[in-house]
RNA sequence: CGCGGGAUGGAGCAGUCUGGAAGCUCGUCGGGCUCAUAACCCGAAGGUCAUAGGUUCAAAUCCUAUUCCCGCAACCA
């Protein structure tokens, strides 16, 4: 970092990933998004500090390790590595990476945790609700169904768990004023409104910051009986893990960063880094971050193909069609900046063709060609000049200012945009001056070398500004040329690679053309078999219940129904119900399979039938029953049919 | 009426806050060129900006109603 040039301290993060599972394309986004700012801010010379990281504790993970068989810590240990292994795939330039296992953050937490209760912010109440032993949860009265527990259908009893609560509404006065008069704290503005309308300004009810229910988190010490919120544990590691101390001994890297200028977040956790966080931040009496930018989803394109389950898209997979910049370019020039994105095969391949292989890939490969080919790939600056050179270099030398506009925005697709309409000007500099008929006579040779030269210059200074992007590729393109990278700060000026220099005498192509056949038959065979094998030889594991007594088992009534009439449930959408004929008998029942089944197509099935379960509602609509299906780890029901021909209303036992 | 987001040429998007000739990329069609990865350059076709009203000199943009999609919530007997 050179000194002169620094422009301060820039200190970033991502919101922690979630290690319930492999991170699929949507997670690696954010990462890849918040990597390039990183990466560009450090190019304008900033001292960035780029910090991300997993957040490992909770229930839900409890629970995964349990169903695999392994103590939590395993559990996430296996995940944490997943996730590190794809950030680490797609180049991610981060400083830090975090684990909220890791000892300091645990101690920090259990000390943040102390200081808010003696000072008041935290106190001991009780949670107050209808509570349901077997399932061990708690539910509101708006939550029961009929009375009863929603999960298991069992006796709820109200009861009372003692729990810790954060005093929100204390601090909801100056969060307001503070959001009002930073208007650049929330981005986009659109969220902003949300927040406000739907939480703020109703008024703010007191968090509660420790579950008792499981003990898979960090222990409150001095009630051990608690572990603290998962929130309150994950959120914190942006100070902990830079030196924060609650006792006053903070490190210096704390006192040099915070208070954080970025916090990058997918737009579905803004409520908890623009609401709880800050507030928890004025209780330590700490500054707050700067700005903290929900980002948009990115969504499979067409559900057709993930009908047939696990068809989610990870970043792996994808780079080993693609190569890893490509996937990168693809993430950031085709997301919209504050509306859901799509992502398929197909268009991945459509804008790899054009933009990476025809734009900039050709265009590297002609122009180190003609050097080649006319001039034995000595590139000299013969200074021999047409107007169309200065036209040339206004749009290239003006691009960095561009980019750097966009980019102070966090415009990440529009600032690639601009290095792309850099190539493409080249391209049609190329037309303009036809190197191939200067090459034809010697009067016009001196005049072809500085075409040339123009080209390779112009593609070095694109490069340079790729480098936040594309870095592999940047880093190609310049090797090729032989030239160095432009400092940033001499990008708004023309002439920098040294006359004489020789080009490679063997270009190699950067992003050969792809076909969308050829990538989907790729993706076909890959992906497939995959699936089947983890089921096939695997299989999958659920959780384990109480062994039972044969009686229990002979209490309940199975039979084969045949389905009459199917139809949609009109105010739900999941819910099918259907008429279904058992014996001489018809019993109505709904049951949640709509997205797996069409109501045509239910009609006429035999299908397994529990027939002695208490009628219930759902949604308004009587149910008599229930219909059996097969559920795979996506959630993916199938029917249970008769294998042979079977009359309706035979039993099943 | 649970909350929220969305609907712009064949595809993916910008423009909507702060009304003022409908834009970008891809694809398609026609032409040019041949250094290059069937590439590159030029040109054209294609949209009543979901629908219906309203405000205005002027509406994709503001207001009202409606339809359809997508998240979340609910619910998956």
């Amino acid at each position: 970092m050179c000194t002169e040039c620094n422009k301060g301290k820039y200190y970033m993060t991502t919101a922690i990933a979630y290690t319930s599972g492999k991170p699929h394309i949507g997670n690696t986004y954010e990462i890849v998004l918040a990597d390039s700012i990183a990466r560009f801010k450090r190019q304008e010379g900033y001292e960035v500090y780029f910090q991300t990281g997993t957040d490992e504790h909770g229930q839900k993970i409890q629970l995964k390790a349990e169903e695999a068989g392994i103590t939590p810590k395993e559990y996430v240990d296996k995940v944490a590595g997943d996730v590190k292994e794809i950030w680490d795939l797609m180049n991610s330039s981060y400083d830090s990476f975090v684990r909220t296992t890791d000892e300091d953050h645990e101690t920090q937490v259990k000390k943040i945790f102390k200081k808010l209760y003696d000072q008041g912010d935290i106190y001991k109440s009780a949670y107050e609700g209808m509570y349901c032993t077997p399932c061990e949860s708690f539910w509101t009265e708006s939550q029961l169904e009929d009375g009863k527990c929603p999960d298991c259908g069992g006796q709820v009893q109200p009861a009372k768990e003692e729990a810790y609560f954060f005093k929100m509404s204390k601090y909801a006065d100056r969060l307001i004023e503070h959001i009002n008069t930073h208007p650049d704290f929330i981005q986009p503005v659109s969220r902003k409104n949300e927040m406000m309308n739907n939480f703020l300004l109703p008024g703010l009810q007191d968090l509660c910051v420790s579950r008792t229910s499981f003990t898979w988190g960090i222990q409150v010490d001095f009630d051990p009986k608690h572990v603290v919120y998962v929130w309150l544990d994950a959120l914190t590691n942006y100070i902990t893990k830079i030196g924060y101390d609650a006792e006053g001994d903070s490190s210096e890297l704390f006192k040099k960063n915070w208070p954080a200028e970025l916090h990058l977040i997918g737009k579905d956790i803004i409520r908890f880094h623009t609401i709880y966080w800050p507030i928890f931040l004025m209780a330590l009496d700490l500054p707050l971050p700067k700005q903290i930018f929900g980002h948009p989803w990115l969504l499979q394109g067409d559900g057709k193909m993930s009908k047939s389950k696990g068809n989610v898209l990870y970043a792996d997979d994808l780079t080993d069609v693609f190569g890893v910049d490509a996937v990168r370019y693809f993430l950031l020039h085709e997301m919209p900046f504050d509306n859901d994105g799509v992502i398929s095969w197909e268009l991945i391949t459509e804008r790899r063709n054009s933009d990476l292989a025809n734009t900039l890939g050709n265009l590297v490969n002609r122009t180190i060609s003609m050097s080649n080919k006319y001039f034995d790939g000595v590139v000299n600056n013969t200074k021999i000049t047409e107007p169309v050179d200065a036209e040339l270099e206004n749009v290239v030398t003006s691009t960095a200012e561009k980019v750097t506009a966009k980019m102070s925005h966090l415009r990440v697709a529009d600032a690639i945009t601009e290095i792309f309409n850099l190539f493409k000007r080249c391209n049609k500099y190329i037309d303009e001056t036809t190197p191939w008929i200067l090459a034809k006579e010697e009067a016009t040779l001196p005049r072809l070398e500085t075409v040339l030269y123009h080209l390779v210059e112009s593609i070095s200074i694109g490069a340079s500004l790729l480098k936040s992007f594309m870095p592999e590729t940047a880093d190609k393109i310049l090797t090729q040329l032989n030239a160095k990278e432009v400092k940033f700060e001499e990008l708004n000026t023309f002439g920098h690679y040294v006359s004489g220099t020789k080009v490679t005498a063997e270009p190699e192509i950067l992003f050969e053309r792809m076909k969308v056949e050829e990538v989907l038959e790729k993706v076909e065979q890959k992906l497939p078999p995959k699936e089947e094998k983890t089921e096939e030889e695997s299989g999958i594991d659920i959780a384990e219940k109480a062994e039972i007594e044969y009686d229990k088992f002979m209490e309940m009534q199975f039979q084969v129904g045949e389905i009459i009439t199917c139809e949609a449930v009109a105010k739900s959408k999941k819910l099918l119900c259907s008429q279904v004929r058992i014996g001489s008998g018809i019993k109505q029942i709904v049951s949640g399979i709509r997205k797996y089944y069409s109501p045509e197509e239910m009609v006429g099935k035999k299908v397994m039938v529990l027939v002695n379960l208490k009628p219930a509602k759902l949604a308004g609509v009587l149910s008599e029953g229930m219909l059996l299906c097969a559920e795979d780890e996506e959630g993916t029901l199938a029917l249970m049919v008769p294998e042979k021909k079977m009359p309706s209303g035979a039993e099943i036992c």
